[in-house]
DNA sequence: TCAAGTTTTGCGGGTTCCCGCAAAATGGAC
DNA sequence: GTCCATTTTGCGGGAACCCGCAAAACTTGA
């Protein structure tokens, strides 16, 4: 019995998947569906799936916090991310915790029914990794060299997103004030803080701290969403510094 | 010749806007479809409309801008707007830029084909006003008693999402920097920063200015684009104070 | 083990932010 | 005009933020 997943909130978009999945291309004798992350989660919890399709977001959970759960219990699983957008912030959600040798994929839903067809293919029946030419560009990120962000620096833009001071992010991080003005100065440096524009009277025109939000948020770095998730995150567990989770991202 | 305008970016649902308009239940001789905020434009300014649906979420330019330059150039054109969300940034928008006696209609993607059909009824021939139910509660805001913003303090919000100081604040609306604080204590209290935890050394876990924005954007007061449009505002025209455009609302 | 590179930390001080208090200024209502 | 409610402003001080500088501390490789 080959059972596929589909999680997804908008109809129209579920009603397309299935649609899709039922051309009878591959081995699929059931699809089950979900329309929001904990449903996902769930469900895959309670039935032996041979793969998912997972919007990224959705209610309740994102498509991100639902992959994490189902690859917790089995890292195995392919899953197909389905998204609206390539934005970096998703991308880098995704990159996170994609356990080593994982198979999956990354879809725009401005793909065609085709793409989708071939990326189904690929993915769950040849086990092959596909990424969206789009969302390729920011998969290099998170290492060092040029002026993308660093992990590090990653985590005190998504720290001071969500309003904690220097002194409350030194507790959290383990570090002192310092550090964290040092690692400040960097974040800044990156997203091009430094040329800011002067007033006539040679005063500031923006507030480093907050502009640096600013504009994480429109080149799409971080999201609504992020923000939100750093903060439960820093709710359950104020004190703790980064920990490493999972493996390493694979080719 | 009736002639009806459909702006939506996603194949799906625009696929599924023309069907409902070709049910024929409203006398609708050619639908026009854009993909893209600015060609939405385009089109109106050509065309002889009857009425438009607009996502509000659009590449170019988003539905609320698209509606501002249809209502610029005619103020009697009926616009149904077509969202994924009922976020107060979205509400605020549409209220803002509604001119007085305006044809509207305010739908929710979730709604069903019936109640789209009925709405396209409603609004296009019998130039009554539809908004959804959810939306419907985030319609009273704007005025000023309650816990909810008034028009001045989503203002302050906004400048200082995009970053400005008290300074810059102060100079774009001609005010003394004290004033700027002061709005910003309103502002601060009506999010509930009042009662911010504190470490365990006494000082604060949170830096009130970030975390008004952190607030608002989780509570979708604002949103990323409502932060990008501002900022756009700002770029063309730092230093002018607020301007009251356009009329009221209607009923 | 040592040297070279990176990161973290302390120090110091200038700027900005936050906010209580109370005196002006403003805007209606009568 | 007078009276009242609201808003704006100045003052003042404490906290938080930003950042250059240079000394520790840690990493990495040979």
């Amino acid at each position: 019995m080959s059972t596929y997943l589909i999680a997804e909130d908008d109809v129209l978009h579920r009603g397309f998947l299935r649609e899709v999945m039922a051309l009878g291309e591959i081995d699929c004798e059931q699809v089950i569906e979900a329309e929001n992350g904990e449903d996902a989660i769930r469900l895959a919890h309670e039935h032996e799936l041979k793969g998912v399709i997972l919007d990224l977001q959705m209610p309740k959970k994102t498509g991100v916090q639902a992959a994490k759960a189902i690859w917790a219990e089995n890292p195995a699983m392919p899953i197909i991310f389905w998204s609206n957008y390539a934005d970096e912030a998703y991308v880098r959600g995704v990159a996170r915790i994609v356990p080593a040798g994982a198979t999956y994929g990354y879809l725009l839903k401005t793909a065609s029914k085709d793409r989708l067809r071939r990326a189904i293919q690929c993915v769950f029946v040849e086990g092959q990794n596909i990424i969206d030419r789009e969302v390729r560009g920011l998969q290099k990120r998170g290492q060092k060299g040029s002026d993308e962000l660093t992990e590090v620096e990653y985590e005190i833009l998504l720290d001071i997103a969500i309003g904690l001071t220097d002194q409350a992010i030194a507790a959290r991080r383990n570090m002192s004030m310092r550090s964290v003005q040092g690692r400040l100065q960097q974040l800044y440096a990156k997203l091009g803080l430094a040329s800011l524009p002067l007033m006539s009277d040679g005063r500031a025109v923006f507030n480093s701290r907050s502009r640096a939000v600013a504009m994480a948020l429109s080149s799409r770095i971080i999201n609504s969403k992020t923000i939100e998730i750093a903060e439960s995150e820093y709710q359950q567990d104020p004190e703790r510094g980064l920990r490493r989770s999972a493996g390493h991202q694979s080719g």
